[in-house]
DNA sequence: AGCGTTTCTGCATCGAGTGCAAGTTTGCAT
DNA sequence: ATGCAAACTTGCACTCGATGCAGAAACGCT
């Protein structure tokens, strides 16, 4: 029983029920691209196991690749804080790189149901990693004109779009480096001992961190 | 007349006669999306245009969207064989810059006349976007498994990765930051004198020159 | 309960892309 | 030249993603 005074913010029903059949038609694409893969699923399919009509589908997304990314902008949004919060002494690297620390600790997207689904998509279907990269440009360039407003005097609109790029395709470089061998170590391990399968994430953090220091490396002076 | 003995390695008459249809298809849709755009130019429109059935375009090229990069492997190429051809002293930064001079000198992609067409559409339509980064993380993973098969000791596959995806992320960024505020200014001049509109309204060899240089300068220390 | 505004849904339609089964052209050996 | 096999081209039918439209249903508010 809530308490009768809070200022519940809470939303209206049509937003809720939004929200479910939302969710639902997210959890239901992520068993459907598990079970059968991504191109052998149809929308209509999608849409016919959260029980809603095919036409409504394209209102809760504008495509059938847009139902892969729906947190698309949380790291982006991460990002943006980091630089906005800095300390005086930091410069744009030592922001992008604790930017990425706490996008490891606090993404919780990483262990959705649809977040496995999608990194094996994007080794296999072309439109799946078509899309990521859009979305990757996209938060690139609000890096770049946050760096660049946040240090007029060190980076010009260039140079930051330059070094945003630097940032972003190092570490989808490195992750994706990641993904491969980790993917194909997966298949090599095939059929000897099937136990636990112990997953290490973290030292996979650490890879990706060090990685991207390495290669962005030039660029703090 | 050409010499009658000459090993002349002329491809048959079939390879010719695709060759020659392959351009005409990209000439044809060069012209069309720039007149109309991308979204509503047809690629039966495209085939009627290069006088071809509408089934017989997939034979050319996979999709509407492989037909604005028919030259994707050239850059890669360059760069694998500069990593081949290295000297002792090189290190793996040393040979990613040479490479890239030698793309900026040899490339003739960038005076095409899709070229130039590409570049508007990479701004605004999706899809082109989307095609563009993924045929550049392909690339770039190719170049990355090159590096650390040629520097075992000194870059592993994740590390090579993220400093390839580092490079032509910089590159990348460049570009499109400096092409967006050269586009802008020009239709800023819209309207003012509608002269001819010249119809190489910037430099790109140039204006890519001048991106390069910039992205890269960390690394030239 | 009733009314205005969203939201949902079926229907019709368009364009990209594919499999198939012809027809047509080219390469080549006789 | 002639004929034949292989490669190439083409139309047809079809699937699927995506959009516009208009009526039906659900919601929020009084």
């Amino acid at each position: 029983m809530p308490s009768p005074l809070s200022p519940a913010p809470q939303p209206s029903l049509r937003e809720r029920k939004r929200e479910r059949t939302r969710h639902a038609l997210i959890d239901a694409a992520a068993e459907l691209f598990g079970r059968q893969g991504y191109d052998e699923t149809t929308v209509a399919e999608i849409a016919a196991a959260a029980e809603i009509g095919t036409r409504t589908f394209f209102t809760y997304f504008a495509s059938k690749e847009d139902l892969l990314f729906p947190e698309s902008d949380a790291r982006a949004r991460i990002t943006l804080e980091a630089i906005a919060d800095r300390r005086a002494d930091e410069g744009p690297v030592d922001i992008l790189l604790r930017a990425l620390d706490t996008v490891a600790e606090t993404d919780t997207d990483m262990v959705s149901p649809m977040a496995a689904v999608r990194t094996r998509l994007f080794r296999t279907v072309p439109a799946v990693r078509g899309k990521a990269m859009q979305v990757q440009m996209d938060t690139q360039q609000e890096i770049a004109r946050a760096l660049s407003t946040a240090f007029p005097d060190r980076l010009d609109r260039v140079t930051a779009a330059a070094l945003a790029g630097a940032f972003t395709g190092a570490v989808a470089g490195a992750v994706t480096a990641l993904l491969d061998t980790a993917l194909l170590d997966e298949e090599d391990a095939e059929g000897k001992a099937d136990g636990p399968r112990a997953e290490q994430p973290f030292d996979h953090r650490a890879l990706i961190r060090e990685a991207t220091a390495v290669a962005l490396a030039p660029w703090r002076r």
